[in-house]
DNA sequence: AAAACTCCTTGCGCCACCGCAAGGACATGC
DNA sequence: GCATGTCCTTGCGGTGGCGCAAGGAGTTTT
């Protein structure tokens, strides 16, 4: 996932000029190759799967799709990052997870719903590819390990949902917010000398939403943190300085006292 | 689902004699007939399967595996309950998902993962069917179509996972034992004149864990319910009288007042 | 039928967290 | 450079639901 990242800014270079199906040709193949995803895929599968994708840029707040739209297409997300948002009855927004670089996201049709059960909004200024659903169908009896890889991805989102409801069940806010911290660190962590920043956009709303408590809170935590030298906050940003104590907040310190 | 359950009264009553794989063996394949899993898979196909089937009983409060044990096998629950707990690293014990008749489960190595994720335990005196890893495999590659269809299943319990960690951040605890009261309701209630009952022994313990609560607000909201003639309680036991209410009660009803 | 369990109920005090509200700090547009 | 919008911070009061504790009611064991 690392790995992808040089080649992500000669697309960056590109970007700034044009926009389109065929400028990406060149560079995109490259993109998906370096993916878990399709590494096993043969070189002319790919190509003939990339020959039947469209390319979107997405700016900032814009979603790719929307919750309960149809759905018609499986996404990958090239670059940027895009946060999954469902919204309740009352208008009450969570986010359900985030979408990092080399994800596929929206194949809400591979597990026979035939609707987008959330809505993907970019953090960042992000570039996605698009299939129709029925490239799925017959990529998947091509190549049989695709549909593995797609099942153990939607194996690990499963098991990444049931530690949230057991974090949600069994541990006060604080502990909560420490292990979202943690996981963001975890997926979207860029080094600095004075520690691991998270490489997109973030409010403390969001982070709010993704942990099942209030903006209030999570920026009264912060800066109690930011208070004892574990984190440094900023608007839309944080920087995590001393992971230990972090994690040792995660697993329950605090309790004790 | 329901049309299952006069085949299973006649498999009851062998269960109370003998229990072995022979027994069961004219009985299930009308069983396993029925479930939409194996629905479109041919007879010939079917009794390869069944041929490599095992059978097992398991007595209440038993446990089929345990969570982190190497995945050997995969399994479907023919008949009776189980309840799939998830225990932390404190201790502190949570309910995944209930099991009803017909479900497979502990199919972990589909997902790639090689120890179960929880601890399937029999809330009901239960018979269960199992098979080894690689069958999974090869039956898939045969017919297509149960993966499609294990596929699907999957999906739905992500779904499931989301929507109980939306509720969980949104709504207050009332109205989430409400929702789980509901959903019991729905997939194993049988109804008596004076209403629904929830077809297997629950305590007020194992809707705590399944909440995200304690024993002791389950026991006091059944209380307050059935004072209101919503519902009627008894020990594991628990009858709805009144589903509009509750309904209403899970959209939100006394929120306002 | 008594003993030992398991499960359920209810009262009471407390506190983590929410919700409101007001003000400040950045950022972006005109 | 002023105005408007978004995001962040912090104080304060109220309360939902947790935890403790004690007692009661079924169920199983001996």
């Amino acid at each position: 996932m690392a790995d992808i990242h040089p080649v992500v800014f000669a697309l960056k270079a590109k970007l700034a000029k044009t926009i389109g199906v065929t400028v990406l040709a060149d560079v995109d193949r490259s993109l998906v190759r370096a993916l878990p995803l399709f590494a096993r895929m043969s070189d002319t599968d790919l190509d003939q799967l990339l020959a039947r994708a469209s390319t979107r840029r997405v700016p900032v707040g814009e979603a790719v799709f929307e919750q309960g739209q149809k759905a018609t297409q499986f996404f990958l997300l090239l670059h940027g990052r895009l946060k999954v948002t469902q919204v309740t009855s009352e208008g009450q927004q969570i986010i359900v997870r985030v979408v990092h670089p080399g994800d596929i996201f929206g194949f809400a049709q591979a597990l026979q719903r035939d609707d987008y059960p959330g809505t993907p909004i970019a953090a960042a200024e992000s570039v996605v590819l698009s299939w129709p659903n029925d490239v799925w169908g017959s990529v998947v009896e091509q190549n049989p390990h695709l549909a593995v890889n797609a099942m153990r991805t939607i194996g690990q989102r499963l098991q990444e949902a049931h530690t949230r409801i057991r974090e949600m069940s069994t541990e006060e806010v604080e502990r909560r917010v420490a292990h979202a911290v943690l996981r963001l660190i975890e997926q979207a962590g860029r080094r600095e000398e004075e520690g691991t920043r998270i490489d997109f956009p973030l409010t403390r709303q969001d982070v709010a939403e993704m942990t099942g408590t209030t903006l209030h809170t999570v920026s009264r935590l912060f800066s109690a943190w930011e208070s004892q030298g574990i984190v440094k906050g900023g608007r839309q940003k944080l920087l995590v300085r001393d992971k230990e104590r972090l994690q040792a907040l995660a697993e329950g310190a605090g309790r004790e006292s």
